[in-house]
DNA sequence: CGTTTTCTAGAAAACGTTTTGTATAATTAT
DNA sequence: ATAATTATACAAAACGTTTTCTAGAAAACG
């Protein structure tokens, strides 16, 4: 059995009302009621009840992450940092695996709201436009990462376009001519989109024409990116190979690199490869993964800190913050100058 | 704003509690009635406060997984698993990373206890041994996963010490006579214990004596296994090599991979590695990586499975569950008979 | 000395449910 | 025809907090 304030109270010969305000500081209670009333409530270990306390106050300090598959260290990277911020603000998180299904990820949200969390951080992933809109007209706290919906939507994003481009960028300046792409199916998600787009300027910005054989857009790859991006790839690039393959995610990559073995193409002897994100593993791939870096703990950190200005309806300066990236040079890529 | 059931009940015409048991279904309640009143819920888009509900049954229908490291895919799996159950219950999960912080574990543990959730999971890691029995002592409804304690506390477990015996049995099948050996510091806890146990009893049972030099055990590796162990790996195989290398961990075997490289070292033509665990990146390193398969997201399932039982009351037949697992042969070991 | 502050602290309302206790009308059983 | 049951639905209590109202006593002020 649990303690409650009003077994404090009674050994304590005080009311309820007043133990609360000695417990919480909230009010002048004399220096000696107030020495009673810590000791009786240490003595049973009292622990006021979050549900209670969370009725009244219409909070129970939680907040739910919507993450598409916690298997991937891209989100679990994520949500470390978002866990760092929470804690030191003593909010707790509520963890959803959607495994980019949209309609779940809308009907847990649906349900969570307001009935029990303060927030939401939705993970990159889905596409459920309306849905998220529909939570912003209603002044629901939360904040994207990954995610670009609408510049008034707060959200933790790079620069995609840019970024892939850079990378087309580096790898022309290695003197690759010819630059394959493999990304999944991004039926409107606008990250990947831009991944894409930002490929294509790099190919014309540096004079390589566009070569659609060389472009592997995967469907059904999303849960386990590498198995989907092994298994597509394989066939692929049995033949027709271009000296460089760019990949949206280093998980991709990952597969990638297995396909290509088993075809026999040495990575980076026969075909250099660059990924996207700079997963923990990707270090620890052979050979070890050149691929540009997205700042994933500090995203969950930033994600965390604005959510918690939402919450506390502290004023936003600007809605959209861009995250810079960089190329972490390994040994994937080999100049053929 | 949210309505609450008196709206709902004003604008049926009827009172609170009819509109409860209609919605609850909990007692008789007049079929015009009942179609007025979901009518209107739905109208209003009505959703009951979890939180009051929470405080009224005290329950808020919500369970707290304590994992070390979310990022190390042992870990998601289990997750994962943990949390297809929960979501078929309408369970919440709090997510917690502890990052094998005992204390850290503990605090939060006292705090979310009877307050807040019904029941915990705790996945490996910590060596609290006080503290779990002081929560079985309680009757607190929680379940350990890769916590190997006490046989009366409900546990999900493999049995570490014959899987581990009886993959160094296996590389002894296929001709290896010195076998080495590498793990993370496991000051208490008995899961990393009990597989060097059974290290050494493989090794005794094939003949093979034991040699300090083919051991490393690390510190400092357990959040970032992959990167500790390649540190302390590097240096200490750049001689004296035996012919096949056992890991504790998938992750552990991903970071000697890239030692053994280092060194000027084939994996497995100069040396065979077997790992312990088949995260789904094994498949995916170069080469594939052999291992001893735990069925992660079973063990998930099935903690959960158990925790829902002890919240609901139910007899627990057995607290100790053992799975099944087995050797997954792919290409890092190499027969020299 | 009377009046205003300042300490101090209890009573009660409120948060949004579920459930128990009643109560009445309608139906069935005796 | 009367008693027992069934169908129906409202009022009120309870869950454990926080916070507002109220108020007495002590201290400070003029």
């Amino acid at each position: 059995m649990r303690f409650t304030i009003k077994d404090v109270a009674k050994k304590a010969n005080v009311s309820v009302s007043t133990v609360s305000h000695a417990l919480n500081k909230t009010r002048y209670v004399k220096e000696e009621t107030k020495k009673k009333i810590f000791k009786v409530a240490s003595e049973l270990q009292y622990r006021p009840s979050a549900i209670a306390r969370g009725l009244r106050n219409k909070s129970l300090k939680t907040v739910s992450v919507f993450v598409p598959n916690i298997s991937s260290q891209f989100f679990s990277q994520i949500l470390i940092g978002i866990n760092e911020i929470a804690l030191q603000n003593n909010y707790h998180i509520i963890m959803v695996n959607t495994f980019y299904n949209s309609e779940e990820e809308e009907e847990t949200l649906e349900n969570l709201k307001n009935q029990f969390i303060d927030g939401a951080i939705l993970v990159s992933g889905n596409n459920n436009v309306e849905c998220i809109k529909r939570l912003k007209k209603e002044g629901f706290p939360f904040v994207l990462i990954a995610r670009d919906i609408d510049p008034d939507i707060p959200s933790i994003l790079i620069d995609n376009f840019e970024a892939s481009k850079n990378a087309v960028q580096y790898l022309s300046s290695k003197g690759h001519k010819s630059i394959g792409y493999v990304t999944m199916r991004f039926s409107g998600i606008k990250t990947l989109n831009d991944r894409f787009l930002g490929y294509k300027k790099g190919l014309e910005e540096n004079n390589i024409k566009y070569d659609q054989g060389h472009v592997l857009i995967v469907d059904e790859m999303m849960i386990d990116e590498m198995a989907g991006s092994y298994k597509y790839c394989k066939p692929f690039f049995n033949n027709n190979i271009p000296t460089a393959i760019m990949t949206a995610t280093d998980n991709i990559a990952a597969g990638l690199y297995v396909a290509l073995k088993e075809n026999g193409l040495k990575v980076p002897d026969d075909v250099s490869v660059i990924g996207f994100d700079n997963l923990p593993i990707s270090r620890f791939l052979d050979p070890s993964l050149t691929t540009t870096k997205q700042p994933k703990k500090m995203m969950g950190h930033r994600a965390m800190k604005v959510l918690l200005d939402l919450i506390n309806k502290k004023e936003i300066s600007e809605p959209t913050i861009r995250l810079k990236t960089q190329i972490v040079e390994r040994d994937s890529v080999r100049s053929i100058i």
